[in-house]
DNA sequence: CGTTTTTGACCCGCGC
DNA sequence: GCGCGGGTCAAAAACG
């Protein structure tokens, strides 16, 4: 795998035009890529790092933008689906016909927006919402759709918690075996996870949570700037409602050398702005992934060389 | 040696 | 009542 032709810190998001090259000559980033290790201080090296701290902000920018991006995209995706359940509510009878619950997980296809193609979206399946009043209210349940390698066969879905298995099962809709998780990290954690991979996609998990931890995220644990509560944003606002749905490609940041520390936690669709700054905050400061970043790039430009 | 994973057995709800 | 299928249990194996 080329490592370093995959990795580029720019998402093209518009927020700056691609100017790392020219701020960079290519000799100077090769001599303060491979002085890293050693102390020196000269003043190119010095130009060097305010560079890449100016790099740094960028991203963080493009990052923030991103998850504006998801906040927007996942409200759009509320508003359609109001719009999808007023309809069917007005249509009731061309849609009940076919609601089995063992339909569930194919159910998915069926009901997403024509607009969308691919498989990097996500719909939430609305019947399960109606058809299980009783256990919607008490364990809500989520969606998560990760894309992975398609020759990597193993049912894990990092998302930053502790699971352990308990269980396996062939479904009868699916040839690809499906994963039963427990969270462990608390003991009395009532939250599990089935993770599966996607009839049509078998490079797609379908990863479906249910409950809510009753701990704080691992990774918040540790001692962050005032984080209120720790808990996993908004997931309680959701429990009454239909099941989330949240698409995550890591293939990308599989090559990235922590990432497991840098995972995605998205359990709900709606993120408050001070949560994003928070997050975008905490990945500047954490070190592993500041030496992620400093490899990403310095790997990226001597594969330019 | 403690923890996690594997996997066959078992349980339970649902449809016929 | 019976069979089917999804979900869970628990003993054994694997792992660190």
């Amino acid at each position: 795998m080329d490592y370093s032709s995959r990795i580029n810190t720019s998402l093209d998001l518009n927020l700056n035009p691609r100017r790392l090259h020219e701020e960079f000559p290519k000799k100077e980033v090769e001599h303060n890529f491979f002085s890293l290790g050693v102390k020196k201080s000269s003043v190119k090296e010095q130009q060097s790092s305010s560079a890449l701290v100016e790099e740094l902000k960028r991203v963080s920018a493009e990052n923030k933008k991103l998850t504006e991006m998801l906040t927007e995209m996942c409200e759009n995706y509320n508003a359609m689906r109001s719009n999808l359940m007023e309809y069917m509510r007005k249509n009731p009878d061309k849609e009940q016909s076919s609601s089995k619950k063992r339909k569930s997980e194919n159910s998915f296809n069926n009901s997403a927006p024509k607009s969308m193609h691919g498989n990097s979206e996500s719909s939430s399946t609305d019947e399960e919402s109606c058809k299980k009043p009783k256990e919607d209210i008490k364990t809500p349940v989520s969606k998560v759709y990760v894309r992975t390698e398609a020759s990597d066969t193993s049912l894990i879905v990092k998302d930053g918690y502790q699971w352990r298995k308990y269980g396996q099962k062939v479904t009868r809709d699916n040839p690809s075996p499906r994963a039963y998780f427990k969270c462990s990290f608390a003991p009395s954690c009532p939250v599990k996870k089935k993770v599966q991979r996607s009839v049509d996609d078998q490079s797609v998990l379908v990863a479906t949570y249910e409950g809510e931890h009753n701990h704080p995220h691992p990774s918040q644990m540790e001692p962050t700037a005032g984080s209120n509560r720790g808990v996993t944003p908004c997931s309680g606002s959701l429990s009454s409602s239909a099941p989330t749905t949240v698409t995550l490609d890591w293939t990308k940041s599989k090559s990235s050398t922590d990432s497991k520390n840098i995972t995605p936690k998205m359990d709900a669709p709606q993120i408050p702005q001070v949560l994003v700054e928070q997050m975008a905050t905490s990945l500047t400061k954490d070190p592993n992934f500041r030496a992620a970043l400093l490899a990403a790039i310095s790997g990226k430009m001597l594969h330019n060389n």
